[in-house]
RNA sequence: GGGCGGUUAGCUCAGCGGUAGAGCAUCGGCCUUACAAGCCGAGGGUCGCAGGUUCGAAACCUGCACCGCCCACCA
């Protein structure tokens, strides 16, 4: 089979995907025995468009699930979208706008429909941008939060909760975002610091004794004061507690109260009281039982019981309130002051604190389950510190406000009955009002928080309520991976949800991805014009490439800085991968079987011992992804292929290759095996490629029910235990140390890359005296190697007390030296230079040792082992040290 | 105001108690029939700072600094 020179990621990516999807490879069978891993994709809203962050997130997910699929679990990863409430209603309302309508000029029902009709349209987008990087999801099992079945799984929750007592209907204060005309829990609103100003404002006194000056940032919200608050210690404002104060504007006489939550150091030590439209003043007010008055609309103007100023905006209303404060010279001053001001995170609006009946979760119950299965270990955070996060979190949470005021979502199930006003929460609308009989009941117009149902998504997704054979097989979950900016609206709500409903954690393991930075650190907003599209580099650098990238650079608890540096590597190592098969491939018969297996004892030495390295690497690599730890993962196959596999093996099997018979059928053997390997151990990271490639291979390669494909193929595990002794290591890595040498002389001394060199060596230390007869026989074992690797034209044994000859280099190192042949008219200085600062080092390190060894201290505690470690290192860098003068000095000759 | 994470070669990261490592970038030499998206070689670091624990610290402890993030009702 004929590969091109270069490998083109586009054919590949096409046409693998779509044949693993039409052999359904990727379906889970609930049916099928044997051990389970399971995971739910983080549902991306549907309005969702792929950024570096899916990308990463799918990335990690694929990698653990093919490789499991590969291993032998029945695997699900369960796909889907999210129907992101105010998200989505208002691109929709954005399209509408276009046209010069609004929802209300629909009608709910119509608009409920039109957004039903963008989701056809679009919804499935960002899931075939999922696609493309290779997302070995279920995707049979696609479900979005809004089908069917999971509403009926909200609905159902919902109804217990409210039954139980955790979901109740209230007046309170909650965050309103004017512009999406929604109430937003806690989470929904972002703090962000702006400068604004601190307005000193005179409230007289109802008896025109004097007057309060009050301080605060929101002047337009004294129209719905109801009080004014002093500490209860403040000497300065004593005698004012009790009595009342004319508020401003509106001339309302409202008391002085005391309460100790009021900072004396902060302002005037005197601050007003607006329970409607601010939280610590809501709670303020209930401790005082202070009437609450809301001024505003549900569009953020002022309303009747902002009287004159009835109609304007918040902000409008704040430059006339100022102003007229001014001109009765009740403005006492001004001062620039930095604060937090709340902003909905859809759109930035500045939020404002509405009175209105809303649907609250109580939380603090599930709160309490959801932290004790953490700190019983039932889930485990991955890095563990992200646990702290969690707990300080749940143990401080307040009660979820999760009814919208939107179109968009699932309407809660309550009834109203607008004869007796009753209110029936019930899965099914109820014929008639339990109470007095009314059939005309009125659903709630209000819809759940899209939290809400995200939070049902492990169970919900696998048919719950219902007792489903995937239910019963698949939850709860093997393991999640999200971000940790959803950690509190997504994890910690699901672990309060999932514990409540089936009563076990919705997943074993939690591992928190790192965030995407752009290559100078900094975060990706669109605002900074500086967001990667996947798609794009995708397009640049192959999806392989892509994944391989994110993959490496997953380090846990670090933030993933991405650069084109990068990308260009891991294209220039698929690349790697590519030729090294077009090499494995063209040395096999054209006419392809599978090439039986050689019995390990018939091998060289060179070819156990890649067999046993790539052993290793399939151990280092399953166990780094069985920790989640992709970076080490991706790290250990990239060296082993590059280094070992590439730079060793394949050169040193050129020779045998040639040849005909035993010796060349075992190269053949062991490079079809150890590509084999290495593929089903790269298959999960870069999987197109790797398929591509096995495709060619597997005529070749001897396995009884072999996989048709590698996307279902067996996950390697060591196999050649044994291969390798302890012995034969060190002797491997001897060979590698003396083609180091060499090569490294062959650099000092100018050699052409092609000349070939008269080289030798001569052992020292205990390579010399106390194995002198099986070093020989071990040198003439991997010689062979050495010599081709070095280009050397001889290498030779020199007897220990032999001096090397005139003319040649020497490199010393720790068992032995190695020499090489300079060539006509070089210059020693330059190898007498290399020498003396190989010396430089060498005598360093020995000082180090020796400092070491005569410190009494050293030597009375230090463990015997480790005294005897140094004892023999600091020896062997004396002698070493010796060798290197002896060098230096018959170098001192030459020239 | 609390809390979390980071600080190791120019860059991105390993190492987490016993000789400072890798990849990329840089420099020198090579188109050596798998691969120039390649091969061979070289240079480059008082491991953020200051104390402490230890025979021994990049690693453990305590402060501090800087960067980043999260949470928080000082109006």
């Amino acid at each position: 089979m004929e590969l091109s020179k270069t490998f083109d990621p586009r054919v590949p990516e096409e046409h693998w995907f779509q044949r693993w999807i039409d052999l359904g490879y990727f379906k889970a069978d609930a049916a099928r025995p044997g051990p389970v891993f399971s995971i739910v994709i983080p549902p991306p809203n549907v309005t969702g468009q792929l950024h570096l962050g899916h990308a990463l997130n799918v990335t990690l997910h694929d990698v653990i699930v093919r490789m499991r699929r590969m291993q032998g679990y029945n695997t699900l990863w369960q796909p889907g979208t999210d129907h992101a409430g105010i998200a989505t209603q208002n691109v929709v309302e954005r399209e509408l706008a276009k046209e010069g309508k609004s929802r209300h000029d629909l009608g709910r029902e119509a608009f409920v429909a039109r957004v039903w009709q963008w989701r056809e349209t679009y919804g499935g987008r960002i899931l075939n941008q999922l696609r493309r990087l290779g997302a070995s999801c279920d995707w049979s099992r696609e479900r979005f939060t809004l089908d069917p079945g999971l509403s009926r799984a909200v609905t159902e929750i919902f109804v217990r909760l409210y039954r139980e007592g955790l979901i109740y209907r209230a007046m309170s204060l909650i965050n309103w975002c004017p512009r999406c005309e929604t109430a937003l829990s806690d989470l929904e609103v972002d703090h962000k610091e702006t400068p604004g100003h601190l307005w000193y404002i005179r409230y007289p006194l109802a008896d025109k004794s004097g007057a309060v000056t009050v301080a605060t940032t929101r002047p337009e919200t004294m129209l719905g004061d109801t009080a004014v608050a002093v500490h209860p210690d403040d000497a300065r404002y004593r005698s004012l507690i009790g009595r009342k104060v004319i508020l401003p504007l509106l001339g309302r006489e409202i008391p002085v109260i005391a309460d100790a939550a009021v900072d004396p150091a902060f302002g005037t030590g005197a601050v007003k009281i607006t329970p409607g439209h601010d939280f610590n003043d809501f709670q303020t007010g209930r401790r005082h039982n202070l009437a609450q008055i809301s001024v505003m609309d549900t569009h953020g103007r002022m309303n009747d019981a902002a009287g004159p100023y009835r109609g304007m905006t918040r902000e409008d209303c704040r430059r006339k309130v100022i102003e007229d404060l001014g001109a009765q010279n009740l403005l006492e001053k001004t001062e620039p002051h930095q604060h937090a001001i709340g902003v909905c995170s859809r759109c930035e609006t500045v939020v404002e604190p509405m009175l209105s009946y809303q649907w609250f979760v109580r939380v603090t119950p599930l709160a309490e389950q959801a932290i004790a299965a953490v700190r019983a270990g039932h889930t485990t955070f991955h890095p563990k510190f992200w646990e702290n996060t969690y707990f300080a979190w749940m143990e401080n949470v307040y009660d979820w406000c999760i009814s919208r005021q939107l179109w968009w979502g699932h309407r809660i199930p309550a009834y109203w009955c607008d004869r007796c006003n009753e209110m029936i929460v019930a899965a099914e609308r109820p014929a008639a009002c339990a109470k007095c009989g009314g059939g005309d009941l009125r659903q709630e117009d209000d819809v759940l928080d899209t939290w809400f149902s995200s939070a049902l998504w492990p169970f919900s997704t696998l048919g719950w309520p219902d007792e489903t054979p995937e239910l019963a097989r698949y939850y709860p979950t093997s393991l999640l991976i999200t971000g940790f900016d959803i950690i509190f609206f997504w994890v910690a709500r699901m672990m309060m949800m999932g514990l409540k409903c089936t009563g076990q954690v919705p997943f074993r393991d939690v591992y928190i991805t790192p965030l995407v930075r752009d290559q100078y650190g900094k975060k990706m907003t669109k605002s900074r014009g500086n967001v990667v599209d996947p798609l794009q580099i995708m397009e640049r650098y192959g999806t392989d490439a892509v994944r391989f990238t994110l993959a490496q650079l997953s380090v846990q608890g670090r933030d993933l800085i991405l650069s084109d540096d990068r990308l260009a590597a891991s294209r220039a190592f698929a690349n790697k991968v590519w030729n090294a098969a077009r090499f494995v491939l063209m040395n096999l018969e054209d006419a392809p079987q599978p090439i039986a297996p050689v019995e390990i004892d018939a091998l060289a030495l060179a070819e156990r011992w890649i067999l046993h390295s790539l052993d290793q690497a399939i151990a280092e690599v399953t166990a780094a992804i069985d920790r989640y730890e992709f970076n080490l993962a991706a790290l250990r196959a990239y060296s082993f292929i590059w280094h070992e596999f590439c730079d060793w093996y394949v050169e040193l099997a050129k020779e045998p290759l040639r040849q005909a018979g035993e010796r060349q059928a075992a190269a053949r053997w062991v490079l079809v095996r150890c590509f084999d390997g290495l593929l089903r151990l790269l298959h999960p990271f870069m999987p197109f490629i790797t398929e591509e490639i096995w495709q060619a291979l597997r005529p070749y390669i001897d396995e009884r029910d072999l996989a048709p494909h590698l996307a279902i193929a067996k996950f390697p595990t060591p196999a050649f235990a044994g291969a390798l002794d302890a012995q034969e290591a060190a002797a491997m890595d001897r060979c590698i140390a003396v083609t180091e040498a060499i090569n490294s002389l062959r650099s000092l001394l100018g050699y052409h890359p092609g000349q070939r060199v008269e080289a030798r060596i001569k052992p020292a230390g205990a390579a010399a005296e106390e194995n002198g007869a099986s070093f020989r026989a071990e040198f003439e074992r991997w010689k062979p190697y050495a010599a081709t690797m070095a280009k050397a034209a001889s290498l030779g044994l020199a007897p220990r007390n032999e001096n090397t000859p005139g003319g040649m280099v020497t490199a010393v190192l720790g068992w032995c030296e190695v020499s090489v042949m300079a060539p006509g008219g070089f210059d020693f200085e330059r190898a007498r230079a290399a020498l003396r600062k190989k010396l430089d080092e060498v005598a360093a390190h020995h000082a180090q040792h020796e400092a070491r060894l005569n410190n009494p201290d050293f030597v009375a505690k230090a463990a015997p082992e480790m005294q005897e470690q140094m004892r023999q290192r600091a020896h062997e860098l004396a002698a070493q040290q010796e060798l290197l003068r002896k060098q230096l000095m018959l170098l001192a000759e030459a020239n």
